[in-house]
RNA sequence: GGAGAGGUGGCCGAGAGGUCGAAGGCGCUUGACUCGAAAUCAAGUGUGGGUUUCACCCACCGUGGGUUCGAAUCCCACCCUCUCCGCCA
């Protein structure tokens, strides 16, 4: 969410920022209702003002006196007036909050301008394409092959857009998963952590799924839960209202949680194999900082997340995101994309946010200030480290053998009973 | 799922229609005492908002409604916690 009071001060700085993304925004109407709240609330605080001092007033009054009876009917004024001034203010506040939090946060003045993903600036690259002396296949096919997927049995038992990982393929979901977790852990300082993986809607509202995007949420109606779509929420919300030690800054989490995702409007996109699932298993990786912090925070994240796809000998770039293909609660993204040889194209494995303070806003995710003070809105990030379903893919992709069958890496090796080969 | 008890400041805990942002204690901070520490004494110690911003004012006792001139206190609904029973991995 942003900041009203920063909008009432410069708005144009707002417009032309997010003008970046590509959306026409008129704070005029914004501006008018913040007017309209703060003009209530000071009506309001004079009667209640009003209200407790003639309060004061009938304390030492006898209640058979003509005093009193006057102060009563003065005070059954004044509470009229306070409920009325409560209903309007009630409907404003609604009427503001419901604007500002369909806004999406301000893009980073760093970050490239463009209009979609065409525009995005690769920033570099680790490894190299591999090289095959035959047509390097799919990971449809070579999964065929070897009986790792079963595509249709998962349509019977669920629907479109869920797999069945069976033997290797489980295996090495299971061996991917602790082998991120192990290294976020130890290398990279991080505290693992199993959440719930169904949230109440305020969760999803502190990090701006809800309400602009609830279309692409499964929910549980009667329960009033919804699937989490990745574990940034949960574990994001596990400091809501909350106010942080200081000393505990930057506090980093990392969680491994299947993501469930309706992909509304993606009808004819990547209908065959793993790419694009309702359901798919993540280790994420979540950071809150001092708003200092967040942008080393960013780069280090980042990097978290590229040493799997190093230590799996995997090719990549990296890519920032323009303006206008940022996610709406992010002010900058690092994408990491994943060399597939199968489809001949780069593949998003990893997307790295820095929020800012957009969310913690949202969310009242805040920090004491050195030497005390006011509490502070801290700096949230998260990224994929990595996406395990894509994961699988890459590593089918890349080192897949003239024979059919696909190497294991070495890193994993030890996670999957020391195999070697999957044949 | 059924029955009962309960949700008050960082924590414990009083308050049971008006004098209550809320006693008391613990904790924490600062000062005094001390060679220093402990003990003791004194003061301070929540969050949000508004404004004419070294100050003043308003709101907040689980959440939302209601009764009343007036609600932490009475009524209703919901959420959560605990105990017992049932069920269950």
């Amino acid at each position: 969410m942003l900041d009203i009071r920063e909008i009432r001060q410069s708005p144009e700085r707002f417009r032309r920022a997010l003008a970046r993304r590509g959306q026409q925004t008129n704070f005029e109407e914004v501006i008018a209702i913040d007017a309209e709240r703060r003009a209530l609330i000071q009506r309001a605080d004079q009667l209640r003002q009003a209200k407790s001092e003639t309060e004061k007033g009938m304390r030492g009054a006898d209640k058979q006196s003509a005093e009193f009876t006057e102060f009563r009917d003065k005070m059954r004024q004044v509470a009229q007036e306070i409920k009325e001034v409560a209903a309007a203010q009630k409907e404003n506040e609604e009427r503001l909050r419901g604007i500002l939090l369909t806004l999406p946060n301000l893009p980073a003045e760093a970050i490239p301008d463009g209009a979609d993903e065409h525009a995005n600036v690769v920033l570099r690259t680790f490894g190299e394409k591999p090289q095959f002396d035959f047509e390097p296949k799919e990971h449809v096919e070579i999964g065929e092959r070897l009986g790792l997927f079963d595509f249709e049995r998962a349509v019977k038992i669920s629907r479109s857009r869920f797999t069945v990982s069976m033997g290797a393929a489980a295996h090495m979901e299971r061996a991917l998963m602790a082998f991120m977790l192990d290294m976020h852990t130890t290398a990279h300082g991080y505290t693992e952590v199993l959440p719930p993986f169904l949230v109440n809607a305020e969760s999803m509202e502190g990090t701006g799924q809800f309400p602009k995007f609830r279309e692409d949420a499964f929910e549980l109606e009667r329960d009033g839960l919804s699937l989490i779509p990745t574990a940034e929420v949960p574990v994001t919300n596990l400091h809501r209202d909350e106010i942080l030690e200081l000393a505990s800054l930057p506090v980093k989490y990392t969680a491994y949680t299947p993501c469930f995702r309706r992909e509304a409007g993606s009808y004819g996109r990547d209908t065959r194999g793993l790419i694009r699932q309702h359901q798919f298993q993540k280790v994420e990786l979540v950071q809150f900082t001092r708003p200092e912090d967040s942008e080393a925070a960013h780069e280090a994240l980042t990097g978290h997340a590229e040493a799997i796809l190093q230590a799996l000998g995997l090719h990549y770039r990296v890519v920032d995101l323009c303006a206008g293909d940022l996610g709406f609660s992010a002010q900058r993204t690092y994408d990491l994309e994943v060399w597939l040889p199968g489809q001949g194209a780069y593949r998003e494995i990893s997307s790295c946010s820095n929020f800012g303070d957009f969310q913690a806003r949202r969310a009242a995710i805040r920090y004491r200030p050195e030497g005390g003070g006011k509490p502070q809105l801290v700096h949230t990030l998260n990224g994929s480290g990595l996406a395990i379903g894509r994961t699988v893919v890459a590593i089918l992709e890349n080192y897949q053998q003239a024979d059919g069958g696909v190497l294991i890496p070495e890193a994993l090796q030890k996670y999957m009973g020391g195999m070697k080969i999957i044949s």
